[in-house]
DNA sequence: CTATTTTTGCAACAATGTTGCGTTTAAGTA
DNA sequence: TACTTAAACGCAACATTGTTGCAAAAATAG
């Protein structure tokens, strides 16, 4: 994304283009994946964590970001899909972490998820799987 | 379990009887549902936090519980089912979480859980649903 | 450029995770 | 039962992350 189009999305979403939404942003559409919080800290120079932790939540509900929360407590975070908007986020895949190289992605299923249990009104489901990536599997 | 199947399980496990190790176990099987980290605590009473740290972390490297992460990094703990061993866990199951009671039960599945991910070797899946409980549907 | 609303940055606190280490305890053995 | 010893505990100490309130600063509209 470029700074202009970050620009425009924020102005979407009624967000003013501050400097930490801004290098966040370019952070999340430069690396293409999900980002591990560590890496986002990494990443980012001369920030306030407290703001770092509003802009996050800011993100998510404004539908920009969706977090991933992974076995050991370890947060990921990656950019929502077009059709995410303040009013919710429309997900539909499965987020896979690799046990070797320790990336997290989001993969798109092409059928919705479907998950029936008796007696039960499932509302949202959430799949993580882990094993080997692509790369690491070869 | 009756305080002796409960020695009798740690003794499988190479784990002494102690008084924190059955207090634990006893609030588990008698609850009989996955538990929040929040209610152990409030259901123990004068135990050191390092201490349940520490044992609830033995307790699941030697399969007798299993944690399962929520989405608002709420920890559930819930005992394992008879397959479960120091060599490993040999979970089949479904995390639920009820929107409305907040309860998390497991959900064992008739059928082994499928997941083909092109390019990719996985190892793992972890499901997580949530919506409405019998319960709380009714 | 100014006004206004949003956002930031700091203080302050809570919860949980994590390790080291000396002391205590459980359980096997004499 | 008393003794021994490896396991487990309890405390100190520190790190990380979550969370809120509030005054100061900054971004946008006009």
């Amino acid at each position: 994304m470029t700074t202009t189009s970050i620009k425009k999305l924020l102005k979407t979403r009624n967000l003013k283009a501050t400097e930490l939404r801004m290098a966040l942003l370019e952070i999340m559409s430069n690396l293409g994946k999900a980002v591990s919080y560590q890496e986002i800290q990494n990443s980012l120079i001369n920030f306030d964590r407290i703001t770092l932790y509003r802009t996050l939540n800011t993100f998510i509900e404004r539908g920009i970001l969706h977090k991933i929360i992974l076995e050991d407590h370890q947060s990921f975070y990656a950019l929502c899909s077009i059709e995410c908007s303040t009013e919710g986020h429309q997900h539909q895949h499965v987020h896979f972490q690799c046990n070797q190289c320790k990336e997290v992605s989001c993969l798109e299923t092409k059928e919705p998820i479907q998950l029936a249990i008796s007696n039960h009104f499932v509302d949202d489901i959430e799949i993580t799987a882990s094993g080997l990536c692509q790369e690491c599997y070869n």
